[in-house]
DNA sequence: CCATCTTTGTGCACGCGTTCACAAAGACAT
DNA sequence: ATGTCTTTGTGAACGCGTGCACAAAGATGG
């Protein structure tokens, strides 16, 4: 996954543990095509294969909603789809700001999944002056010199993150000590907040190089096993050969580094 | 986790766990900015702290790689650096398409970390024929109906999907018809492969939906725990978590996918 | 050469998450 | 009512991942 938690001994919230939050939106992705067509009842089976899961572990992870199925029947879709919304607090307004309104921030802001869903765009920000009142998706950018009366005013307690990794912790920084206590971040650095702050992360360039990696697995069973050898003494002088690309420490990129 | 994978039964590549696996790239990270201050040598002490982790988990995670550090010591850092290169292939070059060019295809175009990991963005494909032929990034846009040939041309075995989700599926099957083995969706929905080829998402809606979730317990922990009503019978003991504000218990609660 | 000190590499135990497999629950037909 | 059939809910076993704690390895100094 793109995403990993940061942090958090794997605290069981209210007795649902982690693992199961992290597929309640895909359920509910799910039921919600499915209401859409009007279908009234579900299956465990039917449904864990929309969602792509296991039909035994999706019946498990429903159960510590005291989730109601009807045996013999299955699950009422819509019913369903109102308790999954409101587990995950769905049924209340989220007010957002997204901080850093490069290529990423702007396509964020156009992101539609986000008003779908509660979750409501209340604020951009952005350090350069010169977009300072410039529209992006309909709503002016604003100076993160007014980062902290924005979070006041607005009441958000989540923050996106898409700035420079170079930014990324004062940015954080700024906004907890205002207030946000949910932070989703983008830039590709680890972040460091204080207990009671969650900070969830995309890296794309994580998941490239996972990636990279099985794929490499996979043409390396029949080819090359060649290169392997990794001679002890290849340590400096290597030093240049080996070398990385330097430029990715300090991204100027706006997405994951 | 922004990420999430599909499938795979957890299977240990070549003895390296996957969790491991996801680590690597942030030791690298956290590698790389050593080595660009010319840190010739670091304890896994100070490199799980910059890289957000246990020292214990940094050190096993390392011996997987047969790894070599110096006991009294520490690692050599561009040694180091050179190994989890290789183990994740980033010394080769892997070309990528990206597939959908709209805001957040064209964010991922112009994201510099692709270039700087061996990632090559060898092509754009949009469906849209307004942009085939309009660069960007400085890339050209091709359209779609070239997908097959674009691929093959360009020994492309890694694809990026940026499409609605609708798109998502069909994109898909094409880029594996082709020869794609590895998938990064950024789609809101569940792709099905054929075995052997790799999926990794990234959704964003899923993130902050989890984000909600800590939110409001979060919030929760003063407030409300005032539901009590006990209406309908109730299945559980934690039962009426489920059930609450009796007046719309059973609605339809509207919510887009 | 020996003693001491630092840091690695790992054996071990524990807990979470997954999956199987099945009994209990209810729908439905007779 | 009673029996059959479907599907849920969950007990139990297993495997992966994590973190502690320590012995082994090597550097360093006398």
């Amino acid at each position: 996954m793109a995403t990993g938690r940061t942090h958090r001994p794997a605290t069981r919230s209210r007795g649902i543990p982690e693992a199961t939050v992290a597929r309640l939106p895909l359920y509910l992705r799910a039921l919600t095509a499915l209401s859409e067509r009007s279908v009234p009842t579900v299956s465990s089976e039917e449904l864990a294969a929309a969602a792509g899961v296991n039909s035994a572990k999706l019946r498990k992870d429903f159960s510590y909603l005291g989730s109601y199925g009807t045996r013999g029947v299955g699950y009422d879709v819509e019913y369903l789809v109102y308790q999954i919304s409101r587990e995950l607090g769905l049924t209340q307004d989220w007010p957002v700001v997204i901080v850093g309104i490069g290529n990423l921030g702007a396509a964020l802001a156009n992101y539609g999944g986000f008003a779908s869903r509660g979750f409501r765009v209340a604020a951009l920000i952005d350090a350069d002056p010169a977009m300072a009142g410039k529209p992006v998706a309909g709503i002016p950018v604003q100076h993160s010199d007014d980062l902290e009366k924005i979070i006041q005013d607005n009441g958000v307690s989540i923050g996106v993150i898409a700035t420079p990794a170079g930014a990324a912790q004062a940015v954080c920084d700024r906004l907890v000590a205002a207030g946000v206590t949910s932070i989703l971040n983008f830039a590709p650095t680890v972040l460091t907040v204080p207990d009671g702050v969650d900070v969830r992360k995309v890296d794309l360039s994580i998941e490239l190089q996972i990636l990279a990696f099985h794929e490499q697995r996979k043409a390396g069973e029949d080819a090359a096993h060649s290169d392997g050898t990794g001679p002890a003494a290849v340590t400096r002088e290597e030093s240049d050969a080996s070398a990385d690309q330097g430029p990715d420490g300090d991204v100027p990129a706006v997405m994951p580094a």
